[in-house]
Order: structure tokens, then C-alpha cells, then sequence
DNA sequence: GTTTGACTTAGAGTGCGCTCTAAGTTCTAG
DNA sequence: CTAGAACTTAGAGCGCACTCTAAGTCAAAC
């Protein structure tokens, strides 16, 4: 098996990605790969250029909150090829509109937190 | 018992703050609330225009992911009374840091999921 | 070649924040 | 006065997203 290409090894995806090996198996197990991921030495995962682009994505989907559910929606949609490309796109648009009304509630709530902090430091 | 003030039953008060019933329970069993909740007839809770604005406040907190406990540590802040003013503040300016640097994240994966929608736009 | 540590699997366990249930009590409308 | 809805409690249950365990296999260094 050559190792000449940039495969990584579970524990180097994991540095590479900033999750555990723990969630990394997690999300193969609930199919959020979008292929298998290679094998070497037929075990141990090796894991390629493409999927660490792939699970880096993946936690730009998970750190907006959308839910493992929805990022395995999408991943079925991946992989039925080029005629998914408009239901992907819907897909990533709808979630966008929850991004910003997060957003917009954080920066609400930000508000009232900060009102607070003005009046502690007026002295109440 | 006077109902001339403006004091609502529970389910009222889970109307106007947005919380279930059942939510409003949890937290007042998890020492959420400032003061005990009043009771009217010795039994069902009434709550105050004070408590209202507490739990909408409470409820800011939380949708900036302070979790149930920070609040309660907060909680306890308060009904130390006002020499406890410096605490309180310092406890919210370090939550006020950690909704920044949630706002940040977001923002940065929202970047990279637009970036996404814009190569299907375009057509991959 | 053997040790040490990383890897494998299936499945159990955890932490958080609710959410619901059951059995009983109280309020309100007619 | 009575029916039905809303309320009470303590405690069990749930959904999500991990996180860990156990028992075993594999690999890199000596």
C-alpha cells in the first residue's frame, strides 16, 4: 500500500479536524461520510485529502447547529450525483435562513446582556 | 387573595415568556427563579411582573448557550444582594466573551456554507 | 521477535435540558 | 353543586450528540 499520497491516519484526521477519533467513527457509523473511507492494511481507516475537506465542511454545518439528521440528508443527496445539485442547494439555503435568525437571536440576547452590564456599571 | 396586581398563572406566564409550563416548573426546581414564586389559594403559582422580567431575562441567557448551571451560579449572585454586584458583572462580561466568540464561529462557518451555495449557483 | 501503543468493533454509558406521566387537588363556568 | 379544565407534586423518560469501554488486532521501534 503506498503511502505516497496525503492519507492520514485516524488520530492525525482527528488533530487535523479538531474532534475526537471517538466522533470521527461516530459520524462514519451514522453515514455522514460521503464514501467509505479507505482501509489500510485492511482495518485501520485511512483517511484522504477529500474526506478531510469533507468532515471540515461538516463541522461548519454542526457548528451553525444543524442536526446530524440533516447533514445525513444532505450527504444521501451528495451522493445521488449532479441531479441533486438544485435539492442541495434548497437545502443549504433553508439552513442559511436559520443561520442568520440564530444569529439575529444571539445578537438580541446580546443586547439585553449588555444593557445589564451597563447598568452594573453604573452602580445599579 | 387580591388579583388586582398584575400576577399571572402559570400558564399565562409560559404565554408571555414563550417557556412550557413544564419548563417553568424545571427551572424554579432548579433554582433558577430569584425569590420563591408566590402562591396563590396556598397552591398554584403566581407570578410577579418582577418574575416575568427575570425569566425573560433568563431566557436571553440561555439562547447564548449559558448553560442551566452558570445561570444558577448568577442566580446565587444575586440574592447575595449588592455586595455581590462586582461578581455578577465580572460573571457576565466573561459570558459576554463567550458570545462573541460564538458569534465569530458562526459567522465563519456561514461564510463557508454561502461559499458552498455560490459554486452551486454557479454550477459546481 | 516482542513489547508498546494505536488501532478495530459493537455496544453501553453520559450529560444536558427539557418533557412527560400519574395521581391527586383546585378553580371556573353553567 | 357539579363537570371539566387547569393546577399541583415527585419522579421517570427522552432525544441528541457524543464519549467511553472491553476485548481483541495491528504496527513501529527496539
Amino acid at each position: 500500500m503506498t503511502l505516497l499520497d496525503a492519507s492520514l491516519s485516524i488520530s492525525e484526521a482527528a488533530e487535523r479536524t479538531g474532534l475526537s477519533t471517538h466522533t470521527l467513527r461516530y459520524y462514519e457509523r451514522e453515514g455522514l461520510m460521503l464514501g467509505g473511507v479507505d482501509r489500510a492494511s485492511s482495518s485501520h481507516r485511512r483517511y484522504s485529502d477529500a474526506d478531510i475537506t469533507w468532515v471540515t465542511f461538516l463541522t461548519k454545518l454542526r457548528s451553525t447547529a444543524m442536526p446530524i439528521a440533516k447533514v445525513r440528508e444532505y450527504v444521501d443527496l451528495v451522493r445521488q450525483g449532479d441531479a441533486s445539485t438544485p435539492a442541495r442547494l434548497a437545502l443549504l439555503l433553508a439552513h442559511r435562513e436559520t443561520v442568520l435568525a440564530q444569529l439575529a437571536e444571539i445578537n438580541n440576547s446580546l443586547a439585553a446582556i449588555d444593557y445589564k452590564i451597563s447598568t452594573y456599571r453604573k452602580g445599579n
